[in-house]
DNA sequence: AGACTGACCTGAACGC
DNA sequence: TGCGTTCAGGTCAGTC
């Protein structure tokens, strides 16, 4: 599943292996994989050939090329892993993975960009870039990103007005940090880390929150996929990107997040898993207990 | 306007 | 053995 470390495990080995390089051909295998593309996967194509792949930058999960420059305007090859998506780099005499969806072919005959993704859940599409934010930082966004928030590892993160913002919602805090127009990056799995981390409840009420313990939160949330990208970032040397996170290491670490019935690592409690918003919320009852007055 | 739900998708694991 | 059910969960259109 990937989230922000994920991602960011993705753009650095991007970063190494497509930049600098000319598309000269694009091959998409599946319409739904460029659903986002509305212009249709023969416009996504066209849009892609005889550029060369500038910048790889990322926001939260999502990730994309810039082609040819970053200015506002320009073109960018725009990426979402989605829950089973995965960017590789592949000799062209490599057998097509079962799940090959886009590939894109490069004029200097090295590896080929292949997108593969099970469920489709993912996404490519070339979108244009706009300013990332009010203030006139020369810093682009593709249009598609620009609600998204900055992600708790972004430098220009900014704590205290994400503090404020995040008590200002009528809403429980494990809804708040998996909200990407709030904080990017956090998904399923960093939520539940950085819950527990922090010793807070899921369905703790944002506006009830101190700040203190909402900033202990969001440093726990970037402290854990930190530390998570470092142990991830072990195993992109080669041409081979890893981007689903299964062959990463960092699952061996993980306190609460599918450990049910398993001791909490602090204090011995069993862990409890819980339904939640159509999936699993995973906490120690001890160290996390559910608020007197708790947001459904 | 903001909060929330359901749909999308495939394959593995499981129960009977 | 096989068939049906559940689970994994990121995002966004649609609803209230």
């Amino acid at each position: 599943m990937p989230e922000l470390p994920e991602v960011e495990v993705v753009r650095r080995g991007l970063a190494d292996h497509v930049q600098g390089r000319r598309v000269v051909r694009v091959d998409v295998f599946h319409p739904r994989s460029v659903r986002r593309h509305v212009a249709g996967d023969l416009d996504f194509a066209g849009r892609l050939v005889g550029h060369t792949v500038g910048g790889v930058r990322r926001r939260g999960k999502y990730l994309w090329l810039e082609l040819d420059d970053a200015a506002p305007g320009s073109d960018a090859l725009l990426g979402h892993l989605g829950m089973s998506g995965q960017l590789l780099l592949q000799d062209e005499s490599a057998p097509d993975p079962v799940h090959l969806r886009v590939r894109v072919v490069f004029a200097d005959g090295g590896p080929e960009l292949r997108f593969v993704d099970q469920r489709t859940f993912g996404g490519l599409s070339v979108d244009e870039l706009v300013g990332a934010d009010a203030a006139d930082s020369g810093e682009t966004v593709p249009r598609a990103v620009a609600h998204i928030a900055r992600d708790p590892l972004d430098p220009a993160f900014d704590v205290e007005a994400t503090v404020s913002a995040m008590r200002r919602k009528r809403t429980g805090l494990k809804r708040a940090l998996l909200d990407q127009t709030l904080v990017s990056g956090i998904g399923n799995i960093y939520a539940d880390e950085a819950l527990w981390r922090a010793r807070l409840h899921g369905a703790r009420p944002t506006a009830g929150l101190t700040r203190a313990a909402a900033r202990r939160v969001l440093a726990a949330a970037a402290e854990v996929m930190t530390e998570a990208l470092g142990q991830g970032g072990t195993s992109f040397d080669t041409l081979y990107v890893n981007v689903n996170g299964q062959s990463g290491y960092f699952d061996r670490s993980l306190a609460v997040y599918g450990q049910a019935d398993r001791p909490c690592p602090r204090c011995g409690t069993a862990v409890l898993r819980e339904s939640f918003m159509n999936r699993s919320s995973y906490f120690c009852p001890s160290c996390q207990p559910r608020p007197r007055r708790p947001h459904p």
